[in-house]
DNA sequence: AATAATCCTGACCGATTGGTCAGGTAAATA
DNA sequence: TATTTACCTGACCAATCGGTCAGGATTATT
């Protein structure tokens, strides 16, 4: 226990703090997910964590810090990849490497997308303050950089914020909804075929949609 | 008090009966909405009912008989809606008829979506058996529709199943995700202008994509 | 070896949880 | 009018909630 890599690096309490911290975020990701902030509890999330409730609270001084720090997680995973959809000549390229990016988070991360939701669905009362502005900021230059590929005839005249609307509820609905969609697999989640097929289904629609023959 | 509606019909105790349940039944979707089955707490709804908590549990024994009261209901509308999507010769006609009913309910019941949404972000504790009947059967049914227009050679060769939780995800996106797109739009909810834009790209966006001009 | 700093936790706190119950009030029935 | 039935609720219950705290254990520093 005492040699295994951080510990050699950062000192045994070092050590310890990262491991447990770490134990405890992801115990927290999970519950958080499955019960959003005011049915997660706290005692539940130390269980999983596998340490005495005490020990969480002497890592986290209260819940909502814990919660933030696990929010604040999710938000800069999404963050780096909402940069998928940079600025870019051809908008068939951008949109398929933002959605198929999209796609893989909700397979990888699943989680997250539904600590998000959750937050949402409750309107936001921890983190509003990102909607109005991180996220209002990114929404309207991407709608700008969809405009303007409207402007010089590259896809469709749409509304570009519905179109972004459409590509977030589609690809996070793998997350979100993911227990609906395998039940309906007949109890099985997704194979890696399923899943290749998922996205290229997604993203041929999507881009025939606006007027990008694939 | 004593003389309205029902209470006329009925007589008065099944009136207030009548009353009582109807307040009840709403105020428990609005918490169970926000806060997901865990999350919620019976004096939270009893308090916006109106009416003393020990009244509550007069009318619904448990926590768990008044949330299954609430998804049935919710369930039943939601199977209202499906029909929509029915046998047509037209796939155009068909999936434009079913996206703005699926639409319509989502800014009409935006709650609804809400639980249901909890409830399978939760992996669906209590309504399960839902997934693996009713709702098995139905996606089972419209697949093998769809896959006959694909067939026929009336729209481009997709699968299905994915197709159909695009359009899942899309409408219902508009009543679980309303906070962010409120936000997004400046504090404002979508006027009825902009509501019926988002209408047309989605209809317009999933039609062409699935090579139906319109 | 002595001291300081950090990690750890059982026991406890007041508040809230879902749910019960005795007993009261009001309406329907006889 | 008398009696049965249904509606109503303040007070209460054990269990759980988020959070505290005193004090022991371990590691780091001097």
């Amino acid at each position: 226990m005492s040699a295994r890599g951080a510990s050699i690096r950062n000192g045994h309490k070092a050590a310890i703090r990262e491991e447990n911290e770490k134990a405890i975020l992801e115990a927290a990701e999970e519950v958080f997910a499955e019960y959003g902030f005011s049915g997660a509890s706290t005692s539940r999330i130390a269980e999983r964590a596998g340490i005495p409730k005490a020990n969480l609270h002497y890592y986290f001084l209260t819940k909502e810090d814990l919660y933030r720090r696990v929010i604040d997680n999710i938000f800069n995973i999404w963050l780096e990849a909402a940069n998928s959809l940079d600025e870019s000549d051809d908008p068939g390229q951008a949109l398929t490497r933002y959605i198929h990016t999209k796609m893989d988070l909700s397979r990888s991360r699943p989680l997250g997308s539904k600590v998000w939701a959750n937050e949402i669905i409750q309107r936001a009362p921890i983190i509003q303050d990102y909607l109005e502005t991180t996220l209002r900021e990114w929404t309207a230059s991407r709608a700008g950089m969809i405009q303007r590929w409207i402007d010089e005839g590259k896809i469709l005249p749409i509304e570009p914020r519905y179109l972004l609307y459409m590509i977030w509820a589609t690809t996070q609905h793998y997350a979100d909804f993911g227990h609906q969609i395998t039940t309906l697999n007949d109890g099985r989640e997704l194979s890696d075929e399923q899943w290749e097929e998922a996205k290229r289904t997604v993203t041929e629609i999507i881009l025939r949609g606006i007027g990008i023959a694939s």
